[in-house]
DNA sequence: TTGTGTAGTTGCATTATAAAACCAGATGCC
DNA sequence: GGCATCTGGTTTTATAATGCAACTACACAA
């Protein structure tokens, strides 16, 4: 039946998944990261069907995630563009990056690494610190529940 | 048709997603990550349907992130634990995580936080950092073709 | 041995995805 | 202007994935 929607679920993580967790948005994303802003552009790309292509920028531009505006070479097209919102993303197809680069059953056939641009050399790993800078694993992490009325919002740009 | 596979695709992030880019994985997941471990624990805990776990379950333990071990508890039954690999995912959860709490557009449906279990005090924001220990974005990045024969696998554990 | 819990499998309805054909408006070219 | 082509989709039709519910097999407990 209806696949089931994390929409109201409380954990950040399905809420997440609820809105990039489908096969070709983070794709779309990652493509967008790359400088990628047509229509066009995105379909030879990733190589999807049109429709779909169609019915992910959408939802996509309906989350807040892109936003369209007029062509930049002055045609009367649109493109497609990261907000604030999207452009928050990169951390996680980092993530995504770096696991298959450690853990994939076939490394050699990964084609490009990444690496800072200023010197060209491999970026670090991704790792998380406790506030006083302690090294996290999972096993010394914990969930509590969320402090009441704690988050500052900020406008999408 | 058929549902698009990434798996000859040479892009890493491609690759991660055609493992775990579906819906369930990464709950199942981010559920062994806190401890369970059973079928029926599974199955209440996401409260999804028993065939797709079934399903889902098995493509984990085929890819290397679950394992089956005899139950801890001295039954006939089995568990499925975390493997090296499936443990390696937990930045990319924590980058999910974080996505939805810095960006969801209802923050105050968000149940829990992360904190180290030490203090108690909410972990630091992933982030990306250069090997001389510059802080990143997207656009201070570039992809580089992978230079040939330098990774090591570690066995899976 | 009767009942209950665990861990699935099977069958069927519904939905999402995909490929291909189609189409309207914008653009380029002569 | 006239015509072919490009861009950005929509429509149609098919197949695969998902979800629910019912069923099964085995383990365990009383």
């Amino acid at each position: 039946m209806k696949r089931t929607s994390f929409e109201g679920d409380q954990c950040p993580i399905a809420r997440s998944l609820d809105v990039i967790g489908d096969w070709w948005s983070l794709l779309i994303i990652r493509d967008a990261l790359l400088g990628r802003r047509r229509f066009g552009e995105f379909q030879k790309s990733l190589g999807l069907a049109k429709n779909i292509l169609t019915v992910r920028l959408r939802a996509l531009v309906d989350q807040g995630i892109l936003k369209t505006a007029p062509a930049s070479d002055g045609s009367a097209y649109q493109e497609y563009v990261l907000t604030l919102k999207g452009r928050g993303i990169f951390p996680i197809l980092v993530a995504l990056r770096q696991w298959s680069e450690e853990f994939d059953a076939r490394p050699e056939e990964i084609g490009t690494i990444m690496v800072d641009r200023d010197k060209g050399k491999p970026v670090r790993k991704l790792a998380l610190y406790s506030q006083d800078g302690r090294l996290l694993t999972a096993a010394d992490t914990a969930l509590k529940p969320r402090p009441p009325g704690k988050h500052v919002r900020s406008m999408a740009g």
